[in-house]
DNA sequence: TGACATGATCGAAACGTTTAGATTAGCGTT
DNA sequence: AACGCTAATCTAAACGTTTCGATCATGTCA
């Protein structure tokens, strides 16, 4: 910017009132400083704006992992809303690890975001800093974090499930196998109170050894599916809490010589892009991920134009059941007891 | 740090010295500064320390879509490589646009980047630029630029689908449907060069109303599907040259009535997770993704590390053809003349 | 014609770091 | 006792912006 001023022969000054449009300069001068601009190849150095106006026009985002498709969907409606409001989006994967969630957020906030958006947090102790500080706004996606008090939206994750096994058990289901992620973090712990309810509602005894917990990856749902399987009294339908367990659960179904639907049945949660062109068509609970996506961009974009006491903003979306033909029905259909 | 210089009753400078261990500073003062850094909760300004030092230790990252699985796996990657080595990832998603790209990469080196991964990128004239001008290390990732000089990692995508091509040849089929993407990037032209190179190799001639092309997406997938399917002589096999089209296809399949394998035979360009556990299992060309995304990374680290002069470097991967069932033997197997 | 508002421009401080060079103190040599 | 050397610390400039308040010319009104 020196050097356009000099170029222009105006004051630093000068040149940044035109860049900015915060003050007039007359046509003469704008006519220099524009063709300065344009012989030097000039660029505004958004790092020494940012530093003297507190605000970078960067926003934080964390998932545990991209390459599960609910995330992957999420962080592309986020990035594509931010993207339109010109600000630019510093992605970190947390690989579903505390350590490396506070980790992460404290470099983003050394790089002074203007504000974050964490998906499936623990009960990260930053987290709760941060946010009782009050120095960035944050939206929480996807997971209700004890004691931190901000914008959140999340999916009904325990109606969503009741009605899946619901499903399932008015098909004819009584012995339902269940797959759920470490259940220290809110969702898994919905959605297996979807499941006991579910079943309670209908009568049915919740069979622990039907549960099974693993650490959300394909080789977890993968084992977890073979040690169902194995029981001498097996279930007749698997329901996965975590989509890419569910691969691992029907890798299993597939190696230990059994075939879906026709042997077990079998649904899940998230949908994904496939779900409705191969066989088996599993039966999922698709979130709305845009929608998700999109409210969490708006949450924080009316966070970030300035509306900053405003109340926590909780919002609750609905998932919605999927039936396809993974679930096969079951002798005579008995009408469970719904809500 | 003015604050914890004050508070330890020391000068800035040492405060600096102290926390970057540029200089030696008596145990005594390193424990009243460290004392001090505690009660305050000081946290180094990451911005500031951009401005003065020219580096921000983040790199941008730009894709067409990141909901494409191949670029969901290779953005994975590289973001891990990345956060491993320090360096926070900034990530664009250019929807196969040229302008749109250009303005990404305008605003990442606004913000100081200090290096850029691009994949998939068209002649983009600020690419270009940038490149020429030296200012910060750049990767190609997936797409040779014409004219840039810099290092790349592609994949030999004629060579790819030239086996893929032989393969469906060597079953016995003899009318192949091909769906390319805008055949503007190099990945979509050399895969058009492998398959019509493998249909000379073996001495068939290229249909064009066999050929045809969409933008990218499921939708002309399904599009060019059903032109093709619709021909008085239909392809007994059709090979997609990208994964989100050939979903597409597979839902015009459905819709029109068909079944794959029996009726039609279909493979694809880009594996993905759930290929084998569905059917029908789809034949693929499965990319090195772990690969690509690694070396990306590396080629990036190690300009960062300081190694600026080497020449550019072009790194070709090879892809694999992984075979499943969904392309069946037509009649009698022919030998075809493989290179 | 003097007072005054208006509009255009500029000088300089500030944002929070890093770092070169200056200063000071302590200590061993001669 | 004067000297130089080393180690520890500090002062101040710099990075590239934005912005407050000052300056100055010009036109308007009484």
């Amino acid at each position: 910017m020196l050097h356009v001023a000099e170029a222009a022969r105006v004051s630093v000054a000068t040149v940044s009132a035109l860049i900015n449009g915060t003050a007039t300069v007359s046509p003469e001068l704008s006519q220099r400083i524009e063709q300065a601009i344009r012989d030097i190849g000039y660029k505004r150095n958004a790092i020494a704006r940012s530093l003297k106006m507190g605000t970078t026009r960067t926003i934080g985002l964390t998932v545990p992992h991209i390459t599960n498709p609910f995330f992957t969907d999420v962080v592309s409606v986020i990035q594509q809303a931010f993207d339109r409001a010109g600000y630019a989006v510093m992605l970190c994967c947390t690989d579903e690890d505390l350590n490396t969630q506070d980790d992460q957020i404290r470099l983003l906030l050394d790089r002074m975001v203007d504000g974050l958006i964490v998906a499936r947090v623990g009960d990260g102790a930053i987290l709760k800093g941060i946010v009782d500080d009050a120095k960035v706004p944050v939206v929480l996606l996807d997971r209700i974090c004890e004691g931190v008090d901000t914008d959140t939206v999340v999916l009904d994750n325990e109606r969503a499930v009741f009605d899946a096994i619901t499903y399932l058990i008015d098909l004819g289901h009584r012995r339902i196998g269940y797959i759920t992620g470490t259940s220290d973090i809110s969702p898994m712990h919905d959605r297996m109170t979807g499941y006991r309810g579910a079943l309670e509602a209908a009568g049915l005894p919740v069979a622990e050894e039907l549960v099974r917990s693993g650490n959300f990856h394909e080789i977890d749902g993968y084992n977890a599916t073979m040690q169902l399987l194995s029981l001498h009294d097996r279930p007749s339908a698997i329901f996965s809490a975590n989509n890419p367990m569910v691969i691992g659960t029907m890798k299993a179904i597939r190696d230990i010589g059994l075939s879906c639907p026709e042997d077990i049945s079998v649904a899940c949660f998230d949908d994904f892009p496939w779900s409705d062109v191969f066989q088996p068509q599993l039966t999922t609970v698709a979130q709305p991920v845009q929608a998700i996506g999109e409210q969490a961009a708006n949450l924080l974009l009316d966070r970030l134009a300035g509306n900053r006491d405003a109340p926590p903003r909780k919002l609750v979306l609905k998932g919605r059941l999927m039936i396809r033909n993974s679930c096969r029905p079951l002798g005579a259909v008995v009408q469970s007891v719904s809500a």
